[in-house]
DNA sequence: ATGGTGGATGGTCCA
């Protein structure tokens, strides 16, 4: 099963990249995040006309999460907490083949000590609940999406220049850290030890001229999977199209 | 150079 996952920052706007990277790369399984549409909105046609069926959870212009696979989904959920009225639209589940597939966008936190960034840690805290009250690390689970956290220095490109900041504060890093320790794997260090290989470079910052890059995005596997990823990695040609998104595309292979 | 851009929207909010 090949598996990735991408902050594509507007669906509507993005989906000539995303149908000519899924039919470049035929991966089984491709989590989306920051769809910005409402369900009855989101391009479910021109994904079947590539061979591809996808669930969706999403609202008006902000955030919004979908899974697109190849394979068969089943027990989807659109939420993983009790309080819908916090609910926006960050999260889906589906299982494919007995994985189940988590899909999330988390809150971005915008500046540290606001009460977004209040509300970011909230949410990692509410999910390490979801984890420990509904799923199984013993089994095949895989979390991903956009983290919004940059996990070590190694993950930025000049950590000395962000230290503290949003994205990489030790607080959130702390957060990330109680959701991976619940029973995880960051796959793609499990085959990648150098920095220097980033998902997300801010628009505003003319990041990516600038080689300014963090990664924030992530794909977290369970022992199981973990034993049968052979490979990780980052593609980081749909930064270089015309209008592109300000993330790009994190892949897992496995056995 | 202490700002920069981009998306949804229709004045701002969000990232």
């Amino acid at each position: 099963m090949i598996l990735a996952t991408w902050n594509v920052n507007s669906i509507s706007v993005r989906i000539p990249h995303l149908i000519s990277w899924l039919q470049q790369h035929q991966p089984d399984v491709l989590c989306i995040q920051e769809t910005k549409v409402e369900d009855t909105k989101f391009p479910i046609d021109k994904i079947r006309e590539i061979g591809y069926e996808a669930v969706f959870h999403g609202q008006k212009s902000y955030n919004g999460v979908a899974i697109i696979s190849k394979l068969p989904m089943d027990k989807v959920e659109k939420t993983f907490r009790e309080t819908p009225e916090l609910d926006q639209a960050r999260f889906i589940k589906a299982e494919i083949e007995g994985n189940v597939i988590l899909n999330a966008y988390i809150p971005n936190g915008s500046y540290v000590g606001s009460d977004k960034y209040e509300y970011k840690l909230e949410w990692f805290s509410a999910l390490r609940n979801y984890l420990n009250e509904n799923q199984d690390s013993s089994k095949p689970v895989l979390l991903c999406g956009d983290f919004n956290v940059a996990p070590e220095d190694r993950d930025i490109y000049n950590p000395d220049r962000h230290r503290g900041e949003v994205m990489c504060s030790e607080q959130e890093r702390e957060a990330l850290s109680v959701i991976r320790d619940w029973g995880f794997v960051d796959a793609f260090r499990m085959h990648e030890e150098q920095t220097g290989h980033f998902t997300w470079w801010d628009y505003r910052l003319l990041g990516f001229k600038r080689k300014m890059g963090f990664r924030i995005d992530h794909i977290y596997v369970t022992e199981s999977l973990a034993g049968k990823c052979k490979r990780s990695w980052i593609d980081i040609e749909p930064r270089k199209l015309d209008r592109p998104s300000d993330h790009t595309p994190l892949v897992a292979e496995f056995n």
